[in-house]
DNA sequence: AATAAGAATGCAAACGTTTGCATTATTTTT
DNA sequence: AAAAATAATGCAAACGTTTGCATTCTTATT
């Protein structure tokens, strides 16, 4: 008896196991099964086909409810020849200005009824080529991608051109590839920001950023060139320091910095968090932010509005960066004839003033503009 | 003559429209025709399988390269029932945590052959569902989720669970899901943050922090609430200030509190932005931090090491959650018998010490720990 | 009532892999 | 040199859709 029971426990577990390792999902078989109709028709009628009738269709989307029926993409992709799927190559989600173009992206492609497959680079071109491979091999409809900073050879890129699939260059763009691409307007967006420098009165000026061999610190440095050009000063003859983008390396720099040369009014800072191992340095040192040296930053990261000065710095519409650069991709993903055409946006980003840069006595005689 | 040219440029434009329309990327049959082997071999060649004879597979990884091949995973996906992806559903990806916690998941799972498909639900229990749907459909292999602050029925996920589809929760997690879970230890990172004030003096302690009918913030009020009960105070006849986490709740609120209210000696923010807020508030009346008053937060936010004072906070080890949750799905994945098991892994934070909560003349009696 | 026209449904091939089993080629053993 | 054992390859079905074309069912027309 005892035996019984046990041997009744063992088979019921077995028999769950079994059931949970072999439950095969509902497919449109199953329905057309259950219905005595075709695959066909099931198939029409998932699609809301306009020659299937009404009463069909509610029938059959009962029964897809009943059995708990989820469409197979994968099987649809297989037949298609595609799959309903962008790939998006992004060199950190970690960072604040990506990770809200990601949230435009998606805004517009989810409900045009696309998922996104999201790879990081990490600023690596290995890492860059693998992501591509891999997107190739998942039949995306479309790439987006903003190039690492190791890339400078796209081999891997026109690959996946010439198979097709079109691609979108967003942010960190090339002018190798003849794709359409959404840039910031870094020159303009710097050229705003030190007309706002030179109208609060400074005149001797310093710039820092990212290395000029970069597209984004390059374009920077123009616009803050022409500015000062403009009123007859020459940026090149003005201190520059170029380092890594980060607060230690600007922060290591202004310590020593300090001691052995002579400050300038304000410092133009090409990334806020170089602006912010400035002020940490300046701020120790025991000078007054912006009465003693002003300064300002690019990108407005979040805490720039928090810290103490408040920082004047350039908004970037990251978000509608994104929006734009899928936008973009679908468009051609609807023409069937990818990459025929290669267009540049540009999205003007915003000067944002805050108190770094106030000049407490301002030059009197402000310049011309022209 | 011209005729002639005209007619052969429109030749060859169109030819070279249909050829990129209709241009098929090479399949493994292809390579088997070129080499007129069979399809098999071929296959169990691009797996590196054992029983093709090295100069077999030599021959056909050359006609691969030669041909451009790019194995189509989506026929690999069907015919062998799952994709080499998993679906993450995250609130938001443009928040510090969850991007870390992203990079963490990619971090382990890339290594291991899978993408990552990445959705956001925006605190909205309507596309967390439709997020669940899109993943099934996908046929990924595993789900990690993070609920949305509106979850609080989980027939989706069950749902996704009965398919046999290996489940993990991170961060936000529920009791009556019986699956893997990655949780903060909040309540020690809280209990630790609040031994730490107690150790510098403060007794008139104020909490302030979101709803607590979150797992999140119930867990951090216990924490704080535990260590004050340890000396004797009991935190809930002590101000509490429960509003939405964000650095503008806070400042309004505080705006009128310093009014009316008699001010605590220190305020325990369990969310770095409602601290921000109220920091920003004080100094505005000019208050001193921390010697008028201290304040602490929770997340370690980027800014927190930024400000003036620096915050003290707490530092959640998002990447190592992200990894820890991809190692459990992985495991589950592995196991090809998933959610059997059901475990809890806690992840423990570290108390981060800085300005904003270092009394100047602290109680010369420090309680003891019992 | 027969026919035409249109609406609704069904058939069957295709998408590119993987894989159990069968077959053939090669080597070893007797 | 034949048989046995092993290594290497091939056959064919399956995965779950989609879709051009063929067929059947309705309704309208004569």
């Amino acid at each position: 008896m005892q035996t019984f029971a046990l041997f009744f426990y063992i088979f019921v577990d077995i028999f769950d196991l079994i059931n949970r390792m072999t439950k095969k999902q509902a497919t449109i078989q199953d329905i057309a099964k259950a219905l005595n109709i075709s695959i066909s028709t099931v198939s029409r009628a998932m699609s809301d086909h306009p020659k299937i009738k009404k009463s069909t269709k509610d029938q059959i989307w009962d029964m897809a409810k009943k059995l708990n029926y989820q469409p197979n993409t994968i099987a649809a992709s297989l037949r298609k020849g595609k799959a309903n799927t962008v790939g998006m190559i992004v060199p950190r989600v970690n960072r604040h200005f990506f990770s809200n173009v990601i949230t435009g992206v998606e805004s517009v492609l989810n409900p045009a009824g696309y998922n996104l497959i999201i790879c990081q680079s990490e600023e690596s071109i290995e890492k860059e080529k693998i992501n591509i491979n891999t997107l190739i091999a998942s039949r995306v409809s479309g790439i987006l991608i903003s190039l690492s900073l190791e890339t400078t050879k796209y081999d891997h890129i026109k690959r996946a051109i010439k198979m097709g699939i079109p691609v979108v260059l967003y942010d960190r763009v090339c002018d190798e590839l003849d794709v359409c691409k959404v840039e910031n307007d870094d020159f303009s967006g710097s050229y705003d920001l030190t007309r706002h420098l030179i109208e609060q009165g400074y005149r001797k000026m310093m710039w820092i950023g990212g290395s000029r061999k970069f597209n984004t610190y390059t374009n920077r440095y123009q616009g803050y060139r022409k500015a000062l050009s403009e009123i007859g000063l020459e940026a090149d003859n003005m201190p520059i320091f170029e380092g890594s983008i980060s607060l230690e390396t600007s922060y290591d720099y202004f310590k020593t910095f300090i001691e052995n040369e002579q400050l300038p009014e304000v410092i133009f800072s090409a990334s806020d968090y170089m602006a912010m191992g400035a002020i940490l340095a300046l701020q120790e040192k025991g000078l007054r932010i912006p009465d003693d040296i002003a300064i300002s930053g690019y990108s407005n990261e979040p805490f720039a509005a928090l810290i103490n000065p408040k920082l004047t710095s350039v908004e970037q519409f990251s978000k509608e960066m994104g929006q734009e650069t899928a936008r973009l991709l679908l468009a051609q993903i609807q023409s069937g004839n990818p990459n025929n055409v290669s267009t540049k946006t540009m999205i003007r980003p915003r000067l944002i003033v805050r108190d770094s840069t106030q000049n407490k006595n301002p030059d009197p005689t402000p310049p011309t503009n022209d």
